[in-house]
RNA sequence: CGCAGGAUGGAGCAGCUUGGUAGCUCGUCAGGCUCAUAACCUGAAGGUCGUUGGUUCAAAUCCAACUCCUGCACCCA
């Protein structure tokens, strides 16, 4: 059987890891983890691209081996990685063996199809900068400080025929309608296919940039940008070897909207199909996180947020919340201390913190800290009953069609009906009169499996503290939620020691202002 | 220029596909409760849904025009 095979983007290896780089695994996670409670196989590529001009400069300047770069660089975005809880399979870095092997093999296969020709490029250069610079690169007419002065120079490189493929493209694209989520990214890149395309051009003279792997026919040249980055996704899980078709194709591509177009969506469908290797499934666009007020965020705005930051002062799992429930999968969203403490505060410690913390309390003071066997249910009990099935088949769903915001806004729902129901039989008034045993019991029992549901269903958004939930209703973790049904899975558990879930975090001054 | 997204009570958003009393969270105000992380529950105030025009018995929702914000192949999730 086929994994359900999901990639992220692979990080680029100058620079350190930042808000959306964290977004992205927290979503491809969760979106791995609702596929695995559903019962599906899965497999999670994530990686690092670290070849190229910049990470050649940054440890020249830095007085490194780029190898070395990157392998510091790597345990950065490991470690963001493991803080956030990120459960992927492999982990594949552009410089390692396999993945060279699989991009000289396409590049061979392809050059030997006639794909690749070789052609002198004509440009402007600046020494300064070593790189080909673009007219419109000019502030006021005059060239910035960092390129400095331009010439003329004529070069010869490797370019992939991307043109001949772009009819071939376009009609992909109209019988695949949703090849490409949201909607309105396909019909962007549909739009974008209206202008003739240029062929791509693959390639870097060595004298210009070591630091890439090297044309398979020709040894004076290293393969630029596109041909190595995206190939990542195929060379990890083995293309050429008999098992590349367990994970092959892969069921979706998580990117963010700025490398959709053309990387994703033109370069990555061509190469794959001229190379004779089937298409991804699917593709998701997401959007960006924008400082306060909607300003993009920026180093010289000095409004970066930096996800360790949030994750060290409130954890792992409030920082996957967050981003999931605030942004609508697609759009961009605002991320502020304001937003984030509102749901940290409001939902996790208030809602669902203090939920678990008032119940756990009281079967430990009603009811010697064993859940009681509820009792044929009222009215009352039918109605929370009711909620917590709906929300079981709408939650699915939601997660299903990647729609984590309302997932969790309906788990919410759920646990604020359980706060309703806990003060409308108020269990604190039912122990204190005698001849009520039953409706406390039924009470009890009614909150904890209300919760124990909706902890069930938080498992792929915040996986840790759903895990604590359950442990402190003396269950054990669960792997899946096929069968996840109002039952009496509660009956007799003892419940387990109680420990604040979210606390409340009092440094209000604790990060500083974004 | 063109294309795409956005414009909904103080803040952040949903609703728009398949027109029919404008909804959620936070904040504000008043009250209740006391099992709980000063938490939980109830009630109230607050919006002519960017502008103008059209279709319709009826428009946030459909159509047209316009205004403002954001993005559009160096890099950047």
């Amino acid at each position: 059987m086929k994994n359900f095979y999901l990639t992220t983007a692979i990080d680029y290896a100058n620079g350190s890891p930042h808000i959306g780089h964290a977004y992205e695994k927290v979503l491809a996670d969760a979106i791995i983890r609702s596929r695995r409670m559903e019962g599906v196989n899965c497999h999670f590529l994530t990686g690092l691209d670290e070849h190229g001009q910049k990470v050649q400069e940054t440890a020249t300047q830095r007085g490194m081996a780029p190898q070395d770069l990157c392998d510091l660089v790597a345990q950065d975005f490991q470690k963001l990685c493991s803080r956030l809880s990120i459960a992927y399979d492999d982990y594949v870095r552009t410089t390692q063996l396999r993945h060279r092997t699989v991009v000289q093999s396409m590049l061979l296969r392809l050059h030997a199809a006639g794909e690749i020709y070789k052609a002198p490029y004509r440009g402007l250069y600046s020494t300064r900068a070593e790189r080909f610079v673009l007219e419109r690169e000019r502030v006021d007419g005059k060239w910035p400080d960092d390129i400095g002065d331009v010439v003329e120079l004529e070069e010869e490189n490797y370019f992939f025929k991307l043109s001949r493929y772009q009819g071939w493209l376009v009609e992909f694209l109209q019988k695949n309608v949703n090849f490409i989520i949201p909607s309105f990214r396909q019909r962007q890149v549909v739009e974008f296919l209206k202008e003739p395309l240029n062929d791509l051009c693959i390639s870097r003279p060595k004298a210009r940039l070591r630091w890439g792997i090297e044309l398979p026919f020709d040894a004076g040249y290293v393969t630029y940008v596109w041909f190595d980055a995206l190939v990542n996704y195929i060379s990890a899980v083995g293309y050429g070897r008999e098992d590349f078709f367990r994970n092959w194709p892969a069921d979706l591509h998580v990117i963010g909207k700025d490398i959709l177009v053309p990387a994703h969506a033109v370069y990555w469908p061509i190469i794959l199909h001229a190379a004779g290797v089937e298409l991804p499934k699917q593709i998701l666009a997401h959007g960006w996180w924008l400082a306060k007020g909607g300003e993009k965020m920026s180093k010289s705005l000095g409004n970066v947020v930096k996800p360790l930051d949030y994750i060290d002062l409130y954890g792992p799992d409030a920082f996957r919340y967050f981003v999931l429930r605030e942004m609508a999968v697609g759009q961009d969203s605002n991320f502020s201390h304001e937003l984030f403490t509102a749901r940290y505060q409001g939902d996790l410690a208030n809602d669902l913190g203090n939920l678990l913390s008032r119940l756990v309390h009281m079967v430990r003071c009603y009811a010697d800290g064993r859940f009681p066997t509820a009792w044929p249910a009222g009215p009352e009990e039918l109605q929370l009953q009711n909620r917590a099935t709906e929300t079981i088949r709408l939650v699915r769903a939601f997660y299903q069609s990647l729609e984590f915001s309302s997932a969790l806004g309906e788990i919410f729902s759920l646990l604020q009906e359980t706060n309703r129901y806990a003060e409308r039989r108020a269990p604190w008034k039912l122990a204190k009169r005698a001849s009520c045993e039953r409706e406390l019991e039924t009470a009890l029992a009614s909150m904890g499996e209300a919760l124990r549901i909706a902890a069930i269903l938080l498992t792929p958004a915040i996986p840790t503290a759903a895990q604590e939930i359950l442990r402190q209703l003396g269950l054990p973790a669960v792997s899946n939620w096929l069968d996840l049904a109002w039952s009496n899975a509660l009956d007799g558990k003892v419940v387990g020691e109680g420990t604040i879930l979210f606390p409340r975090v009092e440094e209000a001054g604790a990060l500083s202002p974004l």
